[in-house]
RNA sequence: AGAGAUGACUGUACGAUUGCGUCUGUUUACAGACGAGGAAAGUCCGGGCACCGUAGGACAGGAUGCCGGCUAAUUACCGGUGAAGGCGACUUUAAGGAAAGUGCAACAGAAACAGACCGCCUUGAAAAAGGUAAGGGUGGAAAGGCAGGGUAAGAGCCUACCGUCUCUGCGGCAACGCGGAGAGCGCUGUAAACCCCAUUCGGUGCAAGAGAAAAGAGAGGUUAAGGUUGUCCGCCGUCUCUCGAAAAUCGCUUGAACCUAUCGGCAACGAUAGGUCUCCAGAUAGAUAAUCGUAUUUAACAGAACCCGGCUUAUAGGUCAUCUCUAUUU
RNA sequence: GCGCCAUUAGCUCAAUUGGAUAGAGCGUUGGUCUACGGAACCAAAGGCUGGGGAUUCGAACUCCUCAUGGCGCG
């Protein structure tokens, strides 16, 4: 799935990105990102108030599973996806294509780059 | 056939492709093995384990409260007794002491452990006085209950039965049960009110802590600041406190363990034997997924975080066992 | 993960350690006043005291249990 390299692993780097990222949003998802020198990191980030922890490990896993085929292959950056509330009942396509709506806007991510 | 009672079990399976965590082996990219529950939940109890310059005494405070058993441990587990509920199978039950003391019992009612409102009887012309708790009314609770005798009317005043208390026989380890004799019975409820009696509790929780590494600034004190549990006594006996920086590693999973069989016990539970290496979750932004296919229904509640034993709560669908009542037929 | 606290009217709080109709302010609705509105005054509605059970004659208060919300601990 993903590599723990790929991964943000620190309360610190999560505070830094929250403190200095820029913001993109949709209904269902938040991207914080900070472009940075390096490799691309990611975190996922689900809220106490969306469910109870069943409902809650579901939804880190497909963001997880979603993020996949982009790891790699995205500009140099330190990201945290964040779900809101919206996000419960939806499908693992809809997630998909709101992660791929994000990181097209936010210029991570394009497609020659996925060719390439 | 219908309506119930109790106790258990199961709670998606198989396959394909792409991926995740731990361990092992070669070796630096592959291969193999294994990888979440009955409640992992709530944190309501009990323990293990760890630390606190000892945890010592007194007081205060908390918890528990029928009997026996089991256990590492218990008030919560198991079995029984009494009481309450149900036609019944069965269920529920914090169930010592109110005759050591204190408090409370609003309103109503004459009166709430003290005395006469109506009524009844006697005396009296009447007013009133006396007797009386059988009846009425108030109340959650009203002078043991009920029947007969008795009486001016009444009253355990007397008697039978039931209840209560005292003594006592038999059965039971015991709670208690079944009886017998006596006392006429002057004693309301509340202790999940204070309290009394008995038993019991040191505190803090793996964010406990261990041992490394690093080590600066400010304030206070010199025999009375500080620490030790809520207080006091007692004890410790020189540095103490605050702020800042840094937090990799271990603790971390072999344990009162699990499974199977036999035996003892109504049961909780215990004992013995076996399990060719039984050990096969151990993370630290926290591992089980994504996309499909097949099966009959599209499938509940729900995700380990130091580890065990119990309790409580959530739970779609399905299965089994032992019983009860009602109706019909034979 | 561990340890605590709270829940009363739409909102913010009371209710003398159990006693009967659970109060107050703001807000809401209606009325008076005014040409109209505000302010002021008068009145009304609004509560299964978070849910369920237990103790008691009687529970917002005592006990058990569940739910929701909040706080602290390196």
């Amino acid at each position: 799935m993903l590599a723990k390299r790929y991964r943000l692993s620190k309360r610190g780097s999560f505070t830094y990105v929250y403190r200095h990222g820029e913001r993109k949003q949709t209904a269902a998802l938040k991207l914080i990102y900070v472009l940075s020198r390096g490799e691309d990191r990611v975190g996922f980030s689900v809220s106490n108030k969306i469910g109870k922890a069943v409902v809650r490990n579901k939804i880190k896993r497909r963001l997880r599973a979603a993020y996949s085929p982009y790891c790699g292959h995205v500009a140099p950056s330190q990201m945290v996806f964040m779900a809101t509330e919206e996000i419960v009942g939806k499908s693992f396509a809809e997630i998909s294509s709101d992660m791929r709506y994000l990181l097209i806007r936010a210029g991570l991510y394009t497609d020659e780059k996925k060719n390439g």
